[in-house]
DNA sequence: TATATATTTCGCCAATTAACGAAATGAATG
DNA sequence: CATTCATTTCGTTAATTGGCGAAATATATA
């Protein structure tokens, strides 16, 4: 029971749920997902580690970036099913919307860096 | 968005789940769940507020008990998709199952009233 | 009508949580 | 090897939550 009602907190937040549907557009590091939501780097840390935990994304480090991603078909049990119901509640959401839309123009090499390359 | 965060929220606690798991055996009045559940009586009827204002369970009055129920299927959009999920993940818990167990046998009419009859 | 009973509301307390900034960590680059 | 930059960890604060008991409400019964 315990690992169920992890999950469910993992979803009971507005900000998760926005983290979730962003990353089936596609793969995210921190500092782009902190931008489009506008908090602290270290609220969205935080975020994504609660999510982590609950299985519902996994990381993978990419030199200085860590890529957030939703797992892979395989992987998990639970949070498989979970997906399918989260995708069509909030597929009309404005602010998913928007979000899924700023996700694909974000860039994480205009964006993390102050210094110009 | 809200709604849906009021539904994983009313789902990310124990109690509530076990609520839900004894609701699928048959309805129950405040008295039946405080007694399974070891809680006191206004703790039980905050959580099936939780529950009701999420969409999960309705409450029908039958003189001076409250039955509790999971909605008919006609009813809520949302919940039923998750009811299928809640159902198996949590089919095996060792707690769900006794708690199942003792809805069977639980008597609103000796539970409630200190008095004989 | 008065009393008993089932439930809800209210006020309180302890524990949890979401947010932040500052400091620590880890990986690339000069 | 020092610096830069992305991310995480830590400590703090304000808000939320789960629990309780006491009081309020509503319904049946004496």
């Amino acid at each position: 029971m315990k690992e169920v009602v992890k999950i469910f907190k993992a979803l009971s937040d507005s900000n998760r749920l926005r983290i979730l549907k962003m990353l089936e557009v596609r793969s995210l590091c921190v500092c782009e997902i902190t931008d489009i939501l506008q908090l602290a780097p270290s609220t969205v840390s935080k975020h994504l580690a609660i999510l982590r935990e609950a299985g519902l994304i996994v990381d993978n480090k990419d030199g200085k970036w860590v890529n957030y991603a939703l797992p892979h078909d395989a992987d998990p049990e639970h949070p498989r099913e979970i997906f399918s119901l989260v995708q069509t509640w909030l597929a009309s959401d404005k602010t998913i919307i928007a979000d899924m839309k700023a996700v694909a123009t974000v860039d994480r090499n205009l964006l993390c860096s102050t210094q110009m390359r």
